[in-house]
DNA sequence: CATGAATGAGCCTTCATTCAT
DNA sequence: TATGAATGAAGGCTCATTCAT
């Protein structure tokens, strides 16, 4: 019966994975004991220990978690006509999240992933897949924009989709900082970023520049 | 001999903190025990809690050193002739420390920070008011160079504010991630952002934008 | 399986109490590691911590077994047939147990409980109402006694009572003073005023004392 | 100048141990620790270091006060008149000073040393010492008192005088626990006790007794 | 598969004592 | 003499992990 053997597997996962989250964002990795997570999780240690083989590796599978998160994000937002609209559905999907009372678990956790890359290596590198797939996926969005001629950007488009994810892991923090914090004008600042982005710099504010050189 | 005194206690406060920063930029608050810190200082544990009262009492010592930090650049491009020249001489300041081959270590601080002021209200307000601190600054700096018509930005410029630093966090997140990372082009392309901000979204995509609404 | 669970939590603490009573005796609570406790039981620190949810914890609970000692001292005293064999009873147990060569573990605990209750107000209040069982018990043993004309004294019985009770934790310390110290004799004494506590002081002495005043 | 010194000694000593007299009757030896003394005494920890070995060296020291403010009791008791009057003076003394609001430092110490003695093989012997001249001179009191046929004891006199002993310290610690009790009924008692000690127990409770054995 | 009692290394902190000044 | 910064062993306690049942 090894197909009920491994459905039950998975469910105990989810059951822990999600008991661990729930304790993550409220208290943070370190101030989550694996007790706390039995606990939640309505399991013994024994039992916790049966599916994941250290704390260290419940971390990582609640990674992959918010790995997963962003990604249906990005899918869902390409099945959108076109290219534009899928950047502006992004965009449109982020701040609804932003907006809501309850700060997402999957941010408190983004937050303290980072915190973690610092010492541990296979975060950090999974970390850094899940930001060049991001990436790779928003320069392909700025492409087919441009050649729709729905956007006219001059500058190198990896560049413009890492300052994307820049202001997106930014935004995660001021979050976590100031909950409360109205979003709305900065989101129009940011479209308006996003599509002013091809011009050229001010000539005005350039010949000033090259003066005092 | 008070003299004498206070400034023994102050050299052996930057000692303590300097190490206790080398340990939490190389393993993280959590990782790192005092006995760490006292190795690292060449102190024995006694003497490190003659001048802090305690693990916490480091960290936000700690914090106040990144804070200072910040503050301290600020107000040297403020020195800068002209306000967009101040902004100027912040990225072009960043950009350098971001290219440092080493992660600067007060980054690695700050990242562990924004995990930590999750759980601490303390470090959270703190925070908060660095935050606002550094948004007040750049809207002055924002505002005088709009007033010398060097800029023209027709949003909100506390908005474009936040934009900013959600960047600037965004691109320590990155840093830290990817270190080895050339962000001569990111750069770029902030830049560009920077002074192209002010147009209104090109019509094109403005209008089929609304077409669809 | 709740039951096999308890009896093993019960075996546990009695476990970990017999070592704490045995360290406590010998070398007194404030000398006595938890370390020391644990390499008495046999037992790791985290297994101790399982039981008892702290040092102080362990401290309360032997005195628990002090208490219950002597009520069960009381209470089988009190099953000899009538009330004067019955304070009998408890002097000749008293004085059996105080002649034992080892002194009793329980005694060297209730010195420590006395100085202890100076900085503890839970052991004060519990050694406070402790004794007032006991006042309140021998005073009745006297009442009955007295009703049934074996004795007869002219003084407030609970004075009695409390003069008792003192000479019992003054000999006390005189053992753990002078372990080795014959206290027959003293007995004897004790005995001797107990039944002549009834009559009045002698004639002659009072006269002589109102001369002088 | 060896005599200015030497009184320099005292004074130091005196400062010092007034101070620990003061942070032991308020926390306990234990409680206590060398700074709490001296931060009390205004002096430096190796001025402390300078008069006292060690802080067991305090404590012993401390110990010794006691004694002599017994010793001085006893003295004093001793200068009245008759015998039985210095017996009499020491009760009263004794009950004056029990029935003070605060309860007298000495005592608080008096029962911690008598827990300390349990583990310092040199505060017990110094306690036993003590006690066995409180004995002798009781017993000194009580002899003379009966040459001059003030009592009349036909028990054991050093079983008498241990048995008053006894009800001292017990009494000692009745305050320790109980400081707001009013002692005057039991004060009575003991009086009564004292007086009565020399008549023979109550035939009728000794025939009883015979009987049922 | 599941339990949860047990382990024991390690954590933060205190404090009696010393010693250069 | 006097200072008080420094020491470092030890204290109480936690917690990730294991294993007999």
């Amino acid at each position: 019966m090894p197909k009920v053997t491994e459905e039950h597997r998975q469910a105990r996962r989810e059951q822990i994975l999600e008991a661990a989250l729930n304790c993550f964002a409220r208290s943070g990795f370190h101030q989550t004991s694996m007790r706390d997570i039995c606990k939640e999780a309505g399991l013994s240690a024994g039992a916790v220990y049966l599916h994941f083989s250290s704390k260290d590796d419940i971390i990582e599978a609640s990674w992959q978690r918010v790995r997963e998160a962003r990604a249906t994000r990005l899918e869902a937002a390409k099945q959108k006509g076109s290219a534009i609209h899928a950047l502006e559905e992004l965009l449109d999907d982020y701040e609804r999240r932003l907006a809501q009372a309850d700060t997402d678990r999957v941010w408190q956790l983004g937050i303290q992933l980072f915190a973690e890359a610092l010492r541990n290596p296979r975060i950090r590198e999974s970390i850094r897949r899940n930001w060049d797939d991001g990436v790779k996926q928003v320069v392909e969005l700025i492409t087919q924009a441009a050649e729709r001629g729905e956007i006219n950007y001059n500058v190198d488009y990896d560049a413009v989709a890492r300052v994307w994810l820049a202001i997106h892991d930014g935004l995660i923090i001021m979050k976590v900082i100031e909950p409360e914090k109205d979003a709305k004008e900065i989101f129009k600042a940011w479209r308006t970023l996003m599509y002013n982005c091809g011009n050229t710099p001010s000539s005005k504010a350039r010949e000033r520049r090259q003066d005092d050189d």
